[in-house]
DNA sequence: TGCGTATTTGGCAATTAATGCAAATAGATT
DNA sequence: AATCTATTTGCATTAATTGCCAAATACGCA
């Protein structure tokens, strides 16, 4: 595998590792009616609010949120709204079954 | 947040985690180009086979991948080819800039 | 049955992630 | 300047992930 593939399969899974934890996914969800400070942001979410600036920070490193200070707040905003579209793709893959096939000789 | 919610969120959160590895990501690409077996992948694949099984039982926990056992040797299909087309929103997010913006004042 | 190939699982060590509390920082207000 | 509010960071703890090796399992074939 080349090294501008390897770079680019790490570059993809920061964002996708980036999107996986509820939480974030939560504040994604919230981000995509417009943006928030951290404090609208914290009201939503139960955890404590330095765990939910850490969150935002997460998302922000990969590029998927900015944010920008404006007198003594820190508003966030989601720079890639096309993320809420994967969902209904992410919903088509959660289903019950574990994956596996049998063949008809062992059924 | 609703129970309801909460659990949609974490099933979302387990597929993006699914993707969140660049190892997982090199085989939905291969995937996406029909099905393989083990020893087929595992050759594309620089790590242990099986380190390359554990990671296909994740992709296939989540729905991602389903399997199936023929003679010997295991199958694995992409089950949402949608995923690939995801890329595009990924990439729109991976860029240089650090996420964050300065107000005009203190620039 | 016994052997060879393909795949998964157990055990373990090393690394990374998540979380809360307390302290630090930055800007607003008095 | 002193203080208040909003947010981030340092630190410690716990939990989860990753990866390899070795052992176990499953199947095909002689």
């Amino acid at each position: 595998m080349s090294t501008t593939t390897k770079h680019l399969l790490d570059a993809r899974a920061e964002v996708f590792k980036a999107l996986g934890h509820p939480t974030r996914l939560a504040i994604v969800d919230m981000l995509a009616g417009g943006e928030r400070c951290v404090c609208e942001i914290d009201e939503h979410i139960d955890a404590d609010m330095s765990t939910v600036s850490r969150h935002l920070a997460v998302l922000r490193n990969v590029g998927i949120l900015s944010s920008e200070k404006r007198g003594n707040q820190v508003f966030y905003r989601l720079e890639c709204p096309c993320i809420t579209s994967f969902y209904a793709c992410v919903e088509s893959v959660i289903r019950g079954g574990d994956g596996t096939v049998q063949l008809e000789a062992s059924r």
